[in-house]
DNA sequence: GTCTATATGGCGATAGAC
DNA sequence: GTCTATCGCCATATAGAC
């Protein structure tokens, strides 16, 4: 993240900078084998020659454009806040609620890399990995080491990662009949629920499994 | 369901289903619009035109790979079994554990769905309302009507359903750090831990949300 | 039932003018 | 920095021969 090089004294609002923002959008409307260049190129009022000067190739717009997505949102929930752990996933998925752009580019997005050969297959791998980490960190730090049922904080990790994915998919489908934000706040009850801050003196009766 | 005519007595090895098969594996490889019906045919040793003698467009064979596997499903997991409800749907992650092909494709398809007029998206839609009706009576049956956490069995039944969904994305793109069996029933205790017939003299303690 | 031939159009990428 | 022109390829779908 430290390589990507803003030109000319760091301008911010430049042609590659749209191009960038225009891709993700057309990206997540049709994915990435669905999407061509000259659309994106269109939508700016370019042409598909004009977006490639840029860029040289689509899969490394593609690249890009995964880049800058993951910059935004580390800047925003990663950095800030002293809030627990879960407390930053319900706000996380309040601010998803509000840009289903967004959400869909990265649901379409990972989902399509499983296929052969794609090029953010690699990609999506690393950023997997890294979240669950991540997840493990911040529930070690709320919630101990034993959660609720026995759960470790390896297993919350990879099922809360699992739960907003999926809740995302339902509700870009189904927007009035998946709220995200009450569904994410239930998990966390669920795993807030029995974890061993929460209630020492019967722990050993339910947890052992 | 029941309007699907399988032709000339009912034999089922013929190119349609042929064709209806390898054209699953193949959606499952490079998505739906990654997907030329050439490569299908070629794969049963048939030319593009070949295949368009049995589907009259590649938009109606997928809704016909669609139906397909959602009747081979339900037959195997729908009708049969006494078992508790989340017990079943171990079994379902196990035998889903075996074929990697399949999962991608329902993965896949799924996501792309929701892109602009994709021709699975109304499909999709009606399939994870099914889905979540199913788990919620499974759900009622098993638990009772105040689960763990005081969640109720609508809010489980997407919960299971997301999670399964997302373990499954997380378990194609690196199965050797996702064990799929082991998370999904560590969700399973989750839900079970603190529902009613498990803890029913501290119930209203903790259940009151 | 499967083929060849073909219409029609979109794709990513390169070369080079201005 | 953006264009026009063009290459080579692949796509879905139709028409009609065998």
């Amino acid at each position: 993240m430290g390589d990507v090089d803003n030109r000319r004294g760091g301008r911010a609002h430049n042609r590659r900078d749209e191009i960038l923002r225009v891709a993700l959008e057309t990206f997540a409307e049709r994915g990435y084998r669905g999407t061509s260049l000259a659309v994106v190129a269109e939508r700016i009022g370019l042409t598909q020659q004009g977006v490639l000067h840029y860029f040289p190739t689509k899969q490394a717009l593609l690249v890009e454009v995964l880049k800058l997505r993951d910059a935004e949102d580390y800047q925003r929930f990663d950095g800030g806040s002293d809030e627990p752990h879960l407390d930053g996933m319900r706000h996380l998925m309040e601010y998803n609620a509000t840009r289903p752009g967004v959400v869909q580019s990265f649901t379409v997005l990972s989902a399509e890399s499983v296929t052969d050969a794609h090029p953010a297959r690699e990609y999506f791998i690393a950023r997997y990995r890294v979240a669950r980490e991540h997840h493990v960190a911040g529930l070690r730090e709320e919630l101990g080491e034993r959660l609720a049922a026995g759960l470790t904080p390896e297993q919350a990790s990879a099922l809360l990662v699992a739960v907003m994915d999926g809740l995302q998919l339902q509700w870009l489908l189904d927007p009035d009949q998946v709220d995200l934000v009450d569904l994410v706040d239930a998990f966390a009850r669920l795993l807030r629920e029995g974890a061993t801050p929460a209630v020492p003196a019967v722990a050993g009766a339910v947890a052992d499994a």
